[in-house]
This record gives C-alpha cells, structure tokens and sequence, in this order.
DNA sequence: CTGTTAGCGCCTTCAT
DNA sequence: ATGAAGGCGCTAACAG
C-alpha cells in the first residue's frame, strides 16, 4: 500500500542501506548511484516513514516551541522566528530534506500543561526544545519542570530558553537568553520619573511569574532610588506576594497579560489613588486597555495622565498617542534561540545571556499638569 | 539507560503486552494488574516511545496546525483555539495520557513552505492537518497541494480547512470552514456608502490569495450595485489580476498584510486620488497602518477621511477612534477546527461550512464632510 | 563505495 | 484476562 525504502531499493536496483545513505546525505555515495536512487524516490513519490526512522536512529526531526499564549504576538513574533532558523530554507521542491520540523506548543500559561507538552515532546525523542516567555515561579512547578528538563537533556534534546530566566538549579545543559525586563522596567519608571510624575500606578502581569517580578522590581527599585517608596518594608526579595510597603501595593494591581485586565485594573487603581498622574502598565496589550479606561474616565493621555507599556509590540507605535515602550528584541531573541536549538550557534558564556531592553520615549508620557 | 515498556513489564511481573493493553487503555485489564503495572510506570518513570509505537501501529498522535504568520494575532488566535481542543484536558500530573500533540506550523505564507509542512507531516503519518488563513491561488501551488493533501488524506490523515475555502477539485475527504470574506467586504463597502462616501480607496492584500480575491470582489460588488464603478471591464471573475476596470484599478493598491503596508499604500492612494474620502484596509493591521499615514498627512479620521478594517484583531477597539470594521469569530472557528480534526465532531453537510462575518460600526468611519 | 545482518520499542494477532 | 511471537520501516555496525 504505502511504499516503502525497500520499494524504492528494488526500483534503483541497489540495498536498502544505500538508498537510506543518499536520503541521509551523511555518508559517501556514487553520483551515478544516488542519482538512480533519487529518481527512483520520485517515481514512487516516496516519503520517509518519520518514526520508524526515529525508532531506528533514536532521534527524531522535531523542535519544539513552547509559548504561554500564541494569541499574543509577543509569543507570535518569538515563535515565528525562532521557526525561521529551524525549518530550514526549504528546497521548494516540497520534497522535505534534512530540515527539522518546528512546531509551536501553546500551554495557555497553565503549567500543567506546559509538563504536558514537555512529556509529549520527551515521548517524541524531540530533538530540541525552545521554552519562551516568563516562567511560573511556584517551587513545586519549579521541582517538576527541573525534573522533567533534566531527563529530556539526558535523553539528548537541546534545551534552550528564550526570554525567560534559567531555572535556579539550572545545570549547564541549557542555554538561556534572558531579557533585561528588570532594568528595563527601572529606567521607564525613571523617565516617569524624571517627567515630574511622583504618584504612579503599576498594572502587573500575573503573580508568580518571573516576567512579572522582574518588571516590578525594576519599577520598585526606580521609585526607592528617588525616594518615592514609603514604609519600605519587605524589600527586593519580598515583594513577588502581597506583603510590601504600604503604598506601594496601593498603587500595584495584578492580573492577567491581557487587555480586559488592564481596563479594570485601571479603574481600580483609579479608584484607589485618584490623585496618580502616570500608569505603567505590565505590557503593551495591558497599555491598550489601560488607555481605553483613562480615556473612559474622561482624561486625556498624557496631559491628564501619562500611560506606558513593555514590549514595543508592532501596534504600540500606532496606538494615539504613541506609546512610550521598553523594547524586546523578539524576533531577534527567537531567532537565536532558534540558532541555538539546532546547534548553530555555540551557548552563550556561562551558558546564559542578557538582551538588553531599550526605552522608547513616545508621546503617551509627559510630564503631570502643574 | 532508558526505560522500556519490558521493563515496566518485569517490574509489574507481566507480558509486555499486558502494559501495552493497560496503557492504551483500548483493552479489558484486570484492575488489579492495571494498578500494578501503573506503579510500575510511575517508579521507572517510563515515558511511551512515540516513534516505537507510531510505527508499529501506524498511526501517530501529531495534529499539524498550518498558519500563515504566527506573528499576526489572527492566526494565533484560530492556532490557539484549535489546540485547545486537540491538546486534551491533561491530567495535571505531566504524564501524558492518550492526548495529542497539537503542532503550529509556520509556513511565513510561502506555498513552498506549505508543502513542505505538509510532507513533514505526512512523513510523521501525522493523525490531522489543519489548514488556516487564506490559499496561494496559483494553479501549479493548487495542483500540488491537491495531490500532496490527497495523498495525506489516503494515509489516514484527516484534513481540515480552517477560514480557507476547500480546494476546487477537492473532494469530500475534507471538511471545511469558509468565513465570508465576499458578504463581509460587501457590507462594510455597503455602509461606506450609505454614510455617503463615492470615492473609495482600497488597501488589498496580496494578489494570488483568496481571502484578498473574497475581500476585494465583496467591495467591489458592493460599488457595482451602487452605480459607482466607472468602465466595468472585467467583472467579477476578472479583478484578481491587474486587469480590472480602470478606475477602480487606480483606487485599489495591493501589499502585504501587515501595517508598513498600509502605511505606504494609503500614501500612494492619497497620491493617487487625493479626493478619497474613505479607505478600506485589507484588514485591521493594515488598516492601523493606513490611519499612521493619514494621520501624518495632517488628516482627521473620521472628519477628513473614513478608515475600515476587516477581522476585528482584540486591539481594534482600543485604536483611536475605535476602528469599524468586520468581526470574524476567530477563537470559534479555530476551536471548532480542532473538534473536526479529532473526529469529536462531525463535518458539517457538504463538508463545508460558510462562517459569518459581522459588520461593526465604530467611530473611525462618518459621513464625509460636506 | 555497497550489501548483509541485526535490532530499535512497541502493537497485535494468535494462543492459552 | 494474559502471554508468546512476529513484524512495522529504517539505520548502523560490519563485512567486503
């Protein structure tokens, strides 16, 4: 029924071995050998049979990507790039050589089903595995995912993190490309701050996710170097939970990256803090909705209120006013990441490396009235 | 050094089979020997051999998601929603039961990409394949995927299109979902029109694409009916190429679709026929692009000029003005994609099925002045 | 440079 | 309800 590489044998006149040596590519064959095989491939309009070959070699041709939410272009763009690199160019024949088969796994942020996948993929001999975006940062999820990462690395899959941290027991297995969400986060609070503004809100992103924290800190650090955080009280490694400084978790609000969050988020902090002249918002999608609930509220953007966002998403820019942004360099992380999963390019030292951030000055900050 | 399913077996003092049977779960097992042998597996921490068990029986747990721009939310958001119902609940355990392994697949809207996905995927005798987003219409591309999805459909993968219109010569292998690009161009263009515009620009998207051939002839159907389409050369079946009746040749300028394109295209329009006085985009990020360039030539929307989109992405009610424009139930369609592909629903009558398009109203369109 | 020979780990009749 | 045995299609030593 379907044909096999002892049909194509037969037809080239030649073993199975051989007609496996040309379609491998990876060891010497007879021009004139490999050219009776080819046609004989196309003739029988032949397609590898992928898991008996992964059986076999113990190996198989799939990457995968995992993202939190493939809906939000910021994991769009890291995918879609990191893909770029490991698809390989393609012959345009639609024959499909020795290219990889990159595929994006979308865990929706819930960690059980990042494991999921990571099984799924361990299950599938992947040869490499691409992990974007923030991590959750419960000890328990932390435990598994160590676990879980350790066993594919010894397994041979090529574990690579792209915008997120290293785990903390991170053996050297893995290389990683960290953003600089930390100091990007304090130098767009310090050019609030240096705006004038004194009172600032903050939309975070969801609790216990390492994307999350750091861009607080950062915030948090900015406003404690100016002198702006009362009753300093649990200090950096304390305020990932509810238990800060008084008025900084006043003007803090937590919920999901998402528009519809920083609508309401908004107007609860608002409501809270009627007096803040600025909202620095998670993200650039939290920004947008941010904006929309400055706007209902009758307030115009920047002189009544200055709104900023994280990510420099392609849309920030068209957004009225355009938006004052930390840019990532997304399609260039994944891109490397991408790199890095096939074994192009060599770890960073120390197996980890820092994208730098860039603040983007647009005009939905300015300086408070009065 | 890895664990098998024999030694799964030996721990559990059964046959081999007997695991096999307990863990695919399509047998009679005595529960007791079922408990036993799962304890086993959760001591050794087996994980199931995929290529092992595709090839011995023939089938695979991968479904391939096809997009054409995973960077662009409106594929994210149908990708998503179809591995939401294809990734299976996951038991929360990280272990992976009979669920699939849901896979986005890049193609960066190059039909040679398309077909080598799709050998990819016929390769890894993958379970289904869903195809999103608008089809190359080149006849050599077409004849190509006709065979390449036949033969994939013939190996028992189930194929499903998604927001693409079903192959012309395609047969009753496949179900498809087709949104209503031509209904939905006609009616927002209808509105242009009642609010009183005649002269109106058109951003299209590339050429050779069905959903931009859909698009284009639901606006130009429209301007048909309303007497405004000077010289009808072509008529309908004529307009994809450049061809097409002269003046609303001159009013219609073809790009990508992504926002640098709308950006430069309404530039040209406005060139063109300074006298426009509303555009329609090929779609919401497009259609972001046109507002920047109308913005920066010192015109108001909607006063000096009407801008529409088309798919209504989450960010286009945060634009400014919020942006009309035609709403394409994305998630809903992706999700039930994801249903089709597994078998979990059945295809609609005739295989295929016409997915409404909502026309929005909002504030970026108005009467034109005067 | 090419053919031969064994498995890779699992599923699936066929017995029991 | 369980065990035994063969083979899925390919690759990887070994020979030659």
């Amino acid at each position: 029924m379907t044909v096999t590489l002892a049909d194509v044998a037969a037809r080239a006149r030649v073993s199975p071995a051989t007609v496996s040596r040309v379609l491998n590519g990876n060891y010497p064959v007879a021009a004139s050998t490999r050219e009776r095989v080819l046609r004989a491939v196309d003739d029988l309009d032949y397609v590898l049979n992928g898991p008996a070959s992964s059986l076999a070699a113990a190996t198989s041709d799939l990457v995968g990507i995992l993202v939190n939410d493939i809906a939000d272009p910021f994991f769009g763009i890291m995918a879609g790039a990191a893909q770029t690199q490991i698809g390989g160019p393609g012959d345009g024949s639609g024959r499909a050589g020795g290219e990889k088969l990159a595929v994006i796994c979308n865990t929706g942020g819930s960690p059980e089903r990042e494991l999921t996948y990571l099984t799924l993929l361990q299950r599938q001999r992947a040869a490499a595995v691409v992990l974007t975006g923030g991590a959750v940062e419960s000890p328990a999820h932390q435990a598994a995912m160590s676990a879980k990462l350790t066993k594919l690395a010894d397994a041979g899959t090529r574990i690579v993190f792209c915008g997120r941290p290293p785990l903390p027991e991170g053996d050297a297995l893995v290389a990683a490309l960290a953003f600089d969400n930390r100091g990007g986060g304090r130098r767009l609070t310090e050019h609030l701050i240096s705006l004038g503004h004194r009172r600032i809100g903050y939309v975070a992103g969801p609790r216990e996710r390492t994307t999350t924290r750091h861009r607080l800190e950062g915030h948090r650090e900015a406003l404690h170097a100016a002198g702006l955080a009362d009753e300093p009280a649990g200090g950096e490694s304390a305020d990932n939970g509810g238990t800060g400084s008084g008025d900084q978790d006043r003007l803090t609000v937590h919920g999901p990256y998402d528009r519809r969050s920083g609508y309401e988020a908004t107007l609860e902090l608002l409501r809270r803090a009627p007096d803040v002249t600025a909202i620095v918002a998670a993200n650039d999608t939290v920004a947008l909705g941010a904006c929309a609930a400055v706007r209902d509220q009758g307030m115009r953007i920047p002189q009544d209120i200055s709104v900023a966002g994280f990510d420099d998403l392609p849309f920030s820019v068209d957004a009225v006013p355009a938006l004052t942004t930390v840019r990532l360099p997304l399609f260039e992380a994944g891109a490397r990441a991408g790199r890095l999963a096939m074994g192009k390019e060599s770890p960073p030292p120390g197996g980890i490396a820092t994208i730098a951030a860039e603040l983007m000055i647009r005009g939905s900050t300015a300086a408070p009235r009065g």
